[in-house]
DNA sequence: CACCGATACGGGAAATTTCCCGTATCGGTG
DNA sequence: CACCGATACGGGAAATTTCCCGTATCGGTG
């Protein structure tokens, strides 16, 4: 019988070629496609269909993977969770393996190699993407200075990421300077910058911001 | 006879799961596949091979997909230029079109839509995807405001998205501070920002400087 | 209830950015 | 050769950012 897999990808050309190269490895059955997380959930919901692996991209809209991955993990904690994305942002793939995934593959992977984590997944549980260029050394060490962002943060950051002043953006938020100025100092410390422009720069690299 | 298709793009997953679908799609034949600009080159020279339409992608490394399409103008032009990107930048799709592509897909596209387009490709040599939400008139506004940016400031704006101050940008790039002043304020002009974190925030919005 | 951490805010100085005023050189071009 | 646009650079003021000093409130928690 073959393995049941499932994928979620927001590029529908993706979606659908990935589900005709997995079904042309001959074991797989791709029993579920879904553009985003949301749609994800209602169909699993609908058709009561678990597959035994899903692919699950990072970026996605309404829904991105790393939400997904958690909702998946929780729900249905036999499936395979395998995070596929294009940027090996160092944080990202820590969330999705936080998130529950047992591996990590990006996009630029050979379909061969796919093929072999796929079958170690299915087989031992788990896939190394020791061919990958992953380094799973610095993945801990800036596992190690992961720091939390409140939500006021993340917010603040937002405008941040904007032409606008401190002082417009202390309007926009309803708040004195002086709150902006505790919220600036505090993500400097955290996010090790030292700039507002540094500040910017790595918000946006760590996908705190969303362009 | 099928129609003969290349292929290139960075995301070998995707490159390669792509050609599995246009084989699906019964009347092409994919002939060349490359993971950038430059290997593309050397496969089509070495095989001389001359597909009647190539799929591009935008983003890659070594050789990007504006220089792969300009290359590939210059140097076929009955070849049909299709360009394939997840983003639908607006100033990127007038460089690929400007560059010489027929067409501009987007990855999120459907299957069909695909195949669509192909077909019209081939026989009425273009394609506009009107079922994408590309809007025209807003592309052509961007376009007149498109702007020439000298190879000193896309230097200067490398620099200018990052932690340092102005003073060691000038010290990095052996200027005085108040040339480095020069380019910031064209910049701005040119770019319709006020302040340097805008600046950064656009600069990498236009792919003027990557991550 | 005393203590603490999170949150909000004020005053002010130093550094940096932004913007204005100029000048000088240099390689075309009419 | 006079003129022009591109490039490089200097001086200085105003605005903004960055960083320091505080204080006050509030919801837990020992």
């Amino acid at each position: 019988m073959k393995t049941s897999v499932g994928i979620v990808d927001d590029h529908q050309l993706f979606l659908k070629s990935l589900g005709l190269m997995l079904k042309s490895f001959q074991v797989y059955d791709v029993v579920v496609e879904a553009l985003n997380g949301k749609e994800l959930q209602e169909k699993l919901k609908e058709s009561q269909i678990t597959p035994s692996i899903m692919l699950i991209d990072v970026n996605m809209p309404v829904m991105n993977g790393i939400e997904t991955a958690k909702w998946l993990s929780k729900k249905h904690p036999q499936m395979k969770l395998v995070a596929l994305s294009m940027n090996d942002n160092d944080s990202v793939i820590i969330d999705m393996i936080k998130a529950g995934c047992c591996a990590y593959l990006l996009k630029e992977t050979h379909p061969d190699e796919l093929e072999k984590a796929l079958h170690e997944i299915h087989t031992k549980g788990f896939y190394n993407a020791d061919a990958s260029n992953i380094n799973y050394r610095r993945l801990l060490l800036t596992d190690k200075d992961a720091v939390a962002i409140t939500d006021k943060e993340k917010n603040f950051l937002q405008y941040a990421c904007t032409d606008m002043t401190y002082k417009e953006i202390a309007t926009a938020m309803f708040l004195s300077e002086r709150t902006i100025d505790g919220y600036r100092e505090s993500l400097f410390g955290k996010l090790k910058v030292q700039s507002r422009v540094g500040l910017a720069m790595e918000a946006i690299r760590r996908g705190l911001v969303t362009l």
